[in-house]
DNA sequence: TTGTATGCGTTATCAT
DNA sequence: ATGATAACGCATACAA
């Protein structure tokens, strides 16, 4: 920067603000700094201005676990909106892997409490925590994607996980299907409580029998749901009276459930419908075509950056604590009447 | 650090060391300010080091266009290995998207020039640049990764495309085939020359006719395979003599394109075996389970990151400029002998 | 509108 | 082994 003071013949607090906050100079030095700063190629440090000004530009997305499902694109296509939204307001992003062990949780917090991030967008249900320090003590704006975390005061973008499956039951009701199987991801995520609060609300509403909800997995994390279809479909094959219809909580656990149950001789749709939750381009090619739920993963991710960017302007705070963005059912031919008694 | 220093009974210059550099203390002074440090919640500030030492520890990833392709999750799994072999080693990963318009440049040279990022990976065969100024003059250390950059003096760790897909013709041409049908990627794409030359080259090995493999795609980039497998599907169905074996440059060109020509009555593996590359896990659930080439993404990764950080610290400048690491494929029900004439 | 001077929170140099 | 102090590159308060 001296050097393009020099070269200018100017001072350096001009050349700062002819950079930084032009408008505050002369138009005429204003152009003579640029011009002095390009033929020498200058560009400012960023690290020496954050520091300055005490804020970092960067943002960081803490995820839980693994960054690939089986075959559902959530995750990149949340990383890439938010991305985008965060570069068109100057901002970058920094990815922050949430593996749940000291090591990990102690990186996202020097990355909060040592100043190198301005602010969080977290898709876990956990804050980060190591030795009594939290992240929720960094004074670090934070949002929670995916996850509605407003009962704990976190500004929320989420889904309507329940209504959407709701949706998909009662259309699968209104074809006559009055016996589900239901495929679970971790029985204590907010998630899958939703999804299949959903079904059991639909069934309610329809004066069904909730006991001819069978319900499987509820074990492995979504990140593993080719596994969990693949149990579901020994649990399927055991059961004696069989459902006509099955509602999967990703479409990982369909695509495997429906693989499997083939191999068996079950005809999809003929006797048995599958819907999923996740909307993975994928389940257009599956066999047959697999009606999906699909989340509004780009619109969420905008929305989350928003948020963000008004938190940390001191903004935001008479706001809703959480925004729903709908999901909609694809139908596909993976869907069908249940075949006659 | 003011704080701790006075608590400690130290000067400041002493906490830094304890912190920074423990070893070159007192153990029972060392133990104090540790202590100190603890009751008081500190943690450095990583900008006024990072300007203060002149280095970063942000990495940044440079991607093409979109983070997602349809079902592949090669670019998630990349970025899942380097942040985590980079977080073994201190640093943190920055997303950097290279869309190829002056915004998106600009804020990669920015990062580079800036000092906010301290090396790079790079998945584009092209380097940003904008007015004149290129990454490659920002004296980054830089590693190219899927792409062999070689012949642009950038380290780069690459699988063996065309020793791969070329085994995979081989395995085919040994069960009897002799005409193939070849869906490709964007034509002057490095992978998409690669992949069908070793096609080609298993060809002339065996002595067949080259004229009978026919070509589709070629226009579309990876990110759209299953278009292209869609349009595949028109250019297969007029063919008068077709072909038996079928090998697709992507998964998602090949998921696309099965399920295409079985709705055109062409049966899997009977009428046309099917080959393709990626390694998706989806392709296990397919109908039938789809042959692939499995590429080692997160050893790639790991390496990726190895050999940044040794040119980061001025070392690796001796090593050869290219690693390759191998492919397989994993053979499925999608493969079996051509039917007989 | 521009220049001077100070400090952001560290680490490194030098002296003790 | 530790302490005092300068400097990293920039933005801003204040003076001119």
């Amino acid at each position: 920067m001296a050097d393009v003071a020099k070269l200018a013949g100017v001072a350096i607090s001009t050349v700062s603000r002819a950079l930084a906050n032009p408008g505050r100079v002369n138009e005429k030095t204003r152009v003579k700094i640029e011009a002095a700063a390009k033929t020498l190629g200058y560009t400012p440090n960023a690290m020496a201005r954050n520091l300055r000004v005490g804020k970092s530009n960067i943002i960081m997305i803490i995820l839980p676990g693994s960054l690939h499902y089986g075959a559902s694109q959530i995750i990149p296509q949340v990383l890439q909106s938010i991305n985008q939204s965060l570069i068109q307001n100057g901002y970058h992003l920094m990815i922050a892997n949430l593996d749940r062990d000291e090591t990990s949780e102690r990186h996202i917090l020097n990355l909060a409490f040592g100043g190198t991030v301005r602010g969080a967008i977290i898709l876990s249900s956990e804050l980060p925590e190591v030795g009594g320090k939290s992240l929720a003590d960094a004074g670090l704006p934070i949002v929670s994607l995916l996850l509605d975390m407003s009962g704990a005061e976190l500004p929320s973008v989420v889904t309507n996980d329940r209504g959407a499956v709701k949706e998909a039951a009662e259309a699968l009701i209104a074809l006559g299907h009055k016996r589900f199987f239901y495929i679970a991801g971790p029985g204590d995520n907010y998630h899958d409580i939703e999804r299949f609060g959903g079904l059991a609300e639909a069934f309610e509403e329809a004066g069904l029998d909730p006991n001819a909800i069978v319900r499987s997995g509820g074990v492995l994390s979504y990140q593993f749901g080719f596994e969990t279809g693949k149990q579901a479909v020994e649990d399927f094959a055991e059961l004696e009276n069989r459902p006509t219809a099955a509602i999967a909580a990703s479409d990982d656990m369909a695509i495997s459930f429906m693989s499997g149950v083939q191999a068996l001789g079950v005809r999809i749709p003929e006797d048995l419908s599958v819907v999923s939750f996740d909307g993975s381009p994928v389940c257009e090619y599956c066999h047959p075509p697999l009606s999906t739920i699909e989340q509004p993963v780009e619109e969420m991710g905008r929305a989350a950056v928003a948020t963000l960017l008004r938190r940390m302007e001191g903004a935001g705070d008479r706001e809703p604590l959480r925004q729903t963005v709908p999901s909609r059912l694809i139908r596909r031919q993976s869907i069908g009447a249940p075949p006659s008694e």
